[in-house]
DNA sequence: CCCATTTGACCGTT
DNA sequence: AACGGTCAAATGGG
């Protein structure tokens, strides 16, 4: 995927890079009450979402809808479960379910469901498919953080020694962002949201990335690529360093 | 019948 | 005792 697509993503990846950058140093100088954060965090946001749609697919969707609408966008009605497995990735499909669509290049299974005293929704608990056949201890936790939109935190845990990982075919060639810190709250409030991945993990860097905790939460918004750029915070001063060393992408 | 999900029970930690 | 994480029987869909 070395093309224009690629291209668009890693641009999409480094002006989110440079508003994170400018946040930190909000952050740090404590301007945050005399600045507005909110048109940074919307362009880190929507920058993983554009980088991420190309990511997922070779051609970008056309989505020019807001963000919120795109996630208000009805669900083809399915079955209470829907499973895609082989070059297609796993998908897991319950329109009630606070359990997000996720694809993230391994199948999971759950084993638990837990109220959390701390928040209002429910976590949900899985382990990988094959952690019997393999010994595989790879698990992971999600729970959803906020309502509207649907938003939701997943932390992975272990490390996949399974050799079954989904969604090998070029077609859905991964990149993969790993985070070396945990982005807290405060700078990126809105996580994962349903119906699309966290993180594209597969084969080559899989066990690199589950050998640590992550506690992944990436913003999901697809917005058209048009409209990314559209909408982008004002440009940053050109003396900002960019901070590549926190995002490394994988080929 | 097989397999994934659901859900109450159980267990370890604080 | 409260809480979070896991187990495992029951359930349901394919």
């Amino acid at each position: 995927m070395v093309s224009n697509i690629g291209h668009k993503a890693l641009e999409a990846l480094l002006r989110g890079q440079g508003c994170a950058n400018s946040l930190k140093i909000l952050l740090k100088n404590g301007e945050i009450s005399s600045v507005s954060t909110e048109p940074l965090i919307n362009t880190i946001l929507d920058s993983f979402s554009l980088a991420l749609s190309f990511v997922d697919s070779p051609n970008p969707p056309p989505y020019h809808e807001s963000s919120s609408q795109n996630m208000a966008r009805p669900m083809p009605r399915r079955s209470s479960k829907e499973k895609l497995c082989g070059a297609q990735g796993l998908v897991n499909y319950r329109d009630d379910s606070p359990t997000p669509c996720s694809n993230d290049g391994f199948a999971w299974r759950k084993y638990g469901q837990k109220t959390i005293k701390t928040s209002p929704h429910q976590r949900c608990y899985y382990r990988c498919t094959y952690a019997k056949d393999q010994n595989c201890n790879a698990t992971k936790r999600v729970q959803k953080i906020k309502d509207n939109p649907p938003v939701y935190r997943t932390t992975y845990m272990g490390k996949h020694v399974c050799t079954a990982s989904v969604g090998h075919d070029d077609t859905h060639s991964s990149k993969m962002i790993q985070f070396d810190q945990v982005v807290s709250e405060l700078v990126m409030p809105q996580l994962t949201t349903i119906d699309h991945q966290v993180i594209t993990m597969e084969d080559k860097v899989t066990d690199y990335i589950m050998n640590q905790e992550c506690d992944i939460d990436i913003n999901d918004y697809l917005v058209g690529y048009d409209q990314f750029w559209a909408n982008q915070f004002p440009p940053f001063p050109s003396g900002d360093t960019m901070f590549l060393d926190n995002i490394a992408a994988f080929d």
